[in-house]
DNA sequence: ATGGTGGCGCGGCCA
């Protein structure tokens, strides 16, 4: 079972290259951050032609999460107890007997700010539902644009973002008490190049220059996890033109 | 350095 993650930054705009990376990498369960779109712009008709289903949980300009699958995918949840959010950020269900929890993470913008406090508000209450979602299911994993590095080998350079959003203690302590439930980070599983990133900024050439973050996450429950057989993140699509500015993220697994 | 780029949507916000 292959599973993938992608920040798409606008389905709209990045629907092409989906449809060639569905086509190419042939995922069971592809799951989309910042679509968006909203429910009635959701493109179902061209997915459903290159052979997969569509749930989504969308909103206008901001936002937006899917779950793209190749099999039904059943009891779906987009809203959390305890998390009275507005924002399309969460997108739940069950895939092949595995709860795939979706998350676009808050970004925060910067150390400090509301939307820092929001974030890590926002985080609490997600792990706390995690929590609940494992006592159900088994298997279970959850992906998506964390908008966190889990470490400073994730960091292009360390030193620069230091304490800085993104990289700063709470945040890492927060996914560490997500992980704390029983996950873990798919991609440090295996052996990887130095320098492995998933999210590039658009200016100043970052993306040629490797000066990246990986914020993009495929966290399974460490049973999952050992049914692992490999994480990587494929750049290929960061290099066509008009890109996303992250890459999807692959795991695949003995299932 | 408060910019640099991109998406949405047409000014300013968000990333």
């Amino acid at each position: 079972m292959k599973i993938a993650t992608w920040n798409v930054n606008s389905l709209n705009v990045r629907l092409p290259h989906v449809l060639d990376w569905l086509a190419t990498q042939a995922p069971d369960v592809l799951a989309l951050q910042e679509t968006k779109l909203t429910d009635d712009k959701f493109p179902v008709e061209a997915l459903a032609a290159a052979g997969y289903r569509a749930l989504f949980a969308g909103q206008k300009t901001y936002n937006g999460v899917a779950l793209l699958t190749r099999e039904a995918a059943t009891d779906p949840l987009t809203d959390i107890p305890d998390l009275d959010d507005p924002d399309r950020r969460i997108l739940i269900a069950t895939v092949g007997g595995v709860r795939v929890v979706n998350l676009y993470v808050v970004n925060g913008q910067e150390v400090g700010s509301e939307k820092y406090a929001y974030k890590l508000e926002w985080l609490r209450a997600v792990t706390a539902h995690v929590a609940r979602e494992l006592e159900q299911h088994r298997d279970l994993v959850v992906v998506g644009d964390f908008n966190i590095t889990p470490d400073d080998r994730d960091v292009h350079d360390p030193d620069a973002w230091r304490e800085r959003i993104l990289c700063s203690t709470p945040e890492r302590e927060a996914l560490g008490r997500l992980l704390a439930l029983g996950l873990t980070d798919a991609f440090r599983l295996f052996e990887q190049a130095p320098a492995s990133f998933s999210w590039w900024d658009y200016r100043q050439g970052a993306f040629r220059r490797n000066l990246g973050l990986r914020i993009d996450l495929v966290l399974p429950t460490t049973a999952l996890g050992g049914r692992c057989t490999g994480c990587t993140v494929d750049t290929a699509p960061r290099r066509l033109e008009r890109p996303s500015d992250h890459a999807p993220v692959v795991a695949e697994f003995d299932l």
